[in-house]
DNA sequence: TTGTACGCGTTATCAT
DNA sequence: ATGATAACGCGTACAA
């Protein structure tokens, strides 16, 4: 009833021929007549035959898979990344298992169980949340790892990274504050286990200090990085510092979701309160007011990041240089 | 230098018993003794042991993996179905393959040839393009699939389907359109490679018909189905049809697009022209005016498919329900 | 140019 | 309760 797999014995023997040739042919390796090539072809063809990549995986040591690990793919942050992952992972060759980790640390590390069960030739991890202590032990034995998002203190071979510039980001979104007459200026951060969230703290906190205007702790907020969270962390710096005219938040959601919380407490943005975002997705500029914000093109962190990855996998020894990426201050109306 | 993986052979020399035993173990199979199961436990934890799922894969023939083909997960929407079905996957121990076709049928074509080759166990297709002919023969190979935004003529083992109700949608929105005394009603639909846009076209006709106003070709058009696509296309049928009082659109990415052109014309979103969009993503709710649209929930449809697809794969010879998931009309500003 | 024998790491089968 | 042996489907090394 049901039909079995055809496999290079099938194809061989339906040739006449031994199953090394089929495998060269296969391979598109040398040592094969023209002539009993087409044979080959054509019969693998008529009857259906791929070569099977599990029992090629255990022959040859390596899956042509790669492992893509993140927070959330339905961040459309992420999702980017991952579609840019993909694209050059599909003329790489790869096929791509997708993981999400719901930020949950156990399942980050789950995920990475998985993965190396699965052999993956290589991993992407984009804005991975467990501590040094446990990831770098266990990333240590893949074969090639990228981390986005997240930095590595000494270059080790077989890692490479890629970092927005988030301190800098930081920096040029307070800065426009200041700019344009801001002198409270709150903060919505990301959750603090986010190496992001955590940079463009440190970003803004130095623009501050730098400005002589100094650091003060009550105008920062933490949030869940979403729409929702953003509102209902910008309620609670709202309530706190009423004063405030200027918030720079996480990420675009977050950004959204302080504008929400603006209109809700009857704060014109950008008149009484501006807001900058990070991250520049879609609705950034499909919102009212847009949303001024940190542009970064994740599709091509996602394909950069790919990128690197099978060049590390092609040469495992080398210390890939850390790339960093510049964000862009993009302004619209809520900090024009 | 690099150290070699461990394999049940090393566990089992380690604790001096014999690989069977050890794999007895591992897969938490009766027959072994409290004792040494304890033992092996312990060695295992010790050296790192995890069985490779590629070896397993081969004796077992099964790979614990399912492919998920959808045309871009950067799409909101299939990002949605993406988390949600990998987050059912993952609660029944499978991992995710994520393949991109990007609407080109030959890269459809392809990842259904590199899933194959991986040996999946199973795969959910949403929104596939290819034509009934192609896609029939190669997905009957499958152990077992499941086709999300795609019909089956008649039922079939090993095959499921999870389909939203685009007709019925379409319907609901004209007749809302009608009941808002409009008459002029614009259709901006999407690519006809689309089952959707062609059913929710279809729901459309129907609905024009039924009121006796009548279907008029002028007043539809094809765009990409993104925001710009959206625009673009809206700006051809408003040249064409000034006069036209009322848009449904293919999603709420191209109705987004949609308000962008009615806006670009001077035309008031819902005074002069009303807008319905479908899918209700998140941005349909933060967009200015707030997008009427047609409310169904991608990531419960990315668990239901999972959850469907991994019955199949257990029992390989039944021919599912098909499941129709009815849209609800959400109303907000852009059609109240 | 073509073929043979073996190994990859695991599970299934059949023994003990 | 435990073990020996043979698959699983392919590639590699070496032989012809």
């Amino acid at each position: 009833m049901i039909k079995k797999r055809p496999t290079v014995a099938d194809v061989a023997r339906l040739t006449g021929v031994s199953m090394m040739t089929v495998s060269r042919v296969m391979n598109d390796m040398p040592g094969v007549s023209e002539e009993t090539r087409q044979r080959i072809r054509e019969i693998a063809e008529q009857i259906g035959f791929r070569p099977s990549q599990i029992a090629r995986g255990l022959a040859t040591r390596h899956s042509a898979t790669i492992g893509l690990v993140m927070p959330d793919v339905s961040n459309p942050f992420f999702a980017q990344i991952a579609r840019g992952a993909e694209d050059a992972a599909y003329e790489q060759g790869y096929s791509l298992f997708l993981i999400n980790t719901a930020e949950s640390p156990e399942r980050e590390r789950s995920a990475l169980d998985t993965l190396w069960q699965q052999e993956i030739d290589g991993a992407i991890l984009s804005s991975p949340r467990l501590s040094t202590d446990v990831l770098y032990p266990i990333i240590e034995r893949f074969p090639a790892v990228v981390l986005v998002n997240r930095e590595l203190e000494k270059p080790r071979p077989g890692i490479g990274t890629i970092n927005v510039d988030d301190r800098l980001g930081a920096q040029m979104a307070v800065k426009k504050f200041l700019a344009l007459g801001r002198r409270r200026i709150g903060h919505l951060a990301g959750p603090d286990t986010s190496v992001s969230s955590r940079r463009r703290l440190e970003g803004y906190r130095e623009a501050l200090i730098e400005s002589g205007i100094g650091f003060d702790q009550n105008l920062v907020e933490h949030c869940i990085p979403l729409t929702e969270g953003g509102c209902e962390g910008a309620h609670r710096l709202l309530e706190r510092c009423p004063d405030l005219d200027a918030i720079f938040c996480f990420n675009d959601l977050s950004a959204v979701g302080a504008m929400q919380a603006c209109l809700e407490t009857k704060r014109a943005v950008p008149e009484d309160v501006a807001v900058i975002g990070a991250d520049d997705i879609p609705l950034a500029s499909l919102v009212t007011p847009r949303l001024s914000t940190l542009h970064v093109d994740p599709n091509s962190i996602g394909c950069q990041a790919m990128t690197m990855l099978t060049e590390l996998i092609n040469h495992p020894k080398r210390s890939p240089k850390p790339v960093v990426i510049q964000p862009e201050l993009t302004l619209r109306q809520s900090a024009p």
